[in-house]
DNA sequence: TTGTTTCATCGCTTATCGTCGATTCACGAT
DNA sequence: ATCGTGAATCGACGATAAGCGATGAAACAA
């Protein structure tokens, strides 16, 4: 039996090509750069909308965020890939399935770094 | 005399042509279309830099900004503008000069649609 | 096997963004 | 009046983003 906790019952693991999300500057150029990124990635109704399915659990994979979204599939699987490319969210395959979930290390580094503007 | 708190006393005064700012869900379609307006905002480095020079008061008026950044005058311009057309800072004339200021009343609006995704 | 589903990727078109130099406009100073 | 300064706007350009249909690959069902 795998070590799972509650939250991560449902969440997908790190992948080897995400970003690093070790301890980093909240100030200074490197910061700007950083929270440009992500808010640039949140700055598109569409991925504003699958990252409130994505926290609010009212969708999980792939095509049930397609069903929600009025976008082709492959729009959707673009904005998808936007918001992994910055760390917001990770997936997972599931069979012929692919799941996605919030990054929440990341989430709490955008927060944070809006907060300190 | 005029009544000014210390705050804003190096503040500019509300515009006629700013985006309404009272009480709106912090949820919804319309949450989620304000956020990415003010998110697209952010994300560029240019205007989180001018953002933080404002919220530090390292700067105020255009000239200080734009020495400050490594762009033309007429492309910082632009920075100003998209910022102030989203509403998150605000202008006044000062004479042949334009101050600029944070307006904390958005700005506090865009970490609290952020803090609750 | 063959078909179906699910998702990513490719190719393409259109729209928007970012940047600049040049221009214009409004003030102040001379 | 003219000049100079500070800032917004204009026009143009290349780069990037957004959208779609079509195609491809992998998994499952029959």
């Amino acid at each position: 039996m795998k070590q799972e906790t509650e939250i991560e019952a449902v969440c997908c693991p790190p992948s080897e090509t995400e970003p690093e999300a070790g301890p980093r500057p909240i100030e200074g150029p490197g910061a700007d750069e950083e929270l440009a990124v992500l808010a640039k990635a949140v700055g598109h109704p569409a991925r504003v909308r699958i990252l409130r399915l994505l926290s609010r659990k009212e969708a999980r994979v792939c095509s049930q965020i397609v069903d929600e979204l009025p976008l082709a599939q492959s729009t959707v699987s673009e904005h998808l890939r936007i918001l992994k490319d910055c760390g917001l969210i990770r997936s997972r395959e599931e069979g012929s399935r692919v799941g996605y979930c919030i990054n929440y290390e990341v989430l709490r580094r955008l927060k944070a770094l809006v907060a300190i503007i």
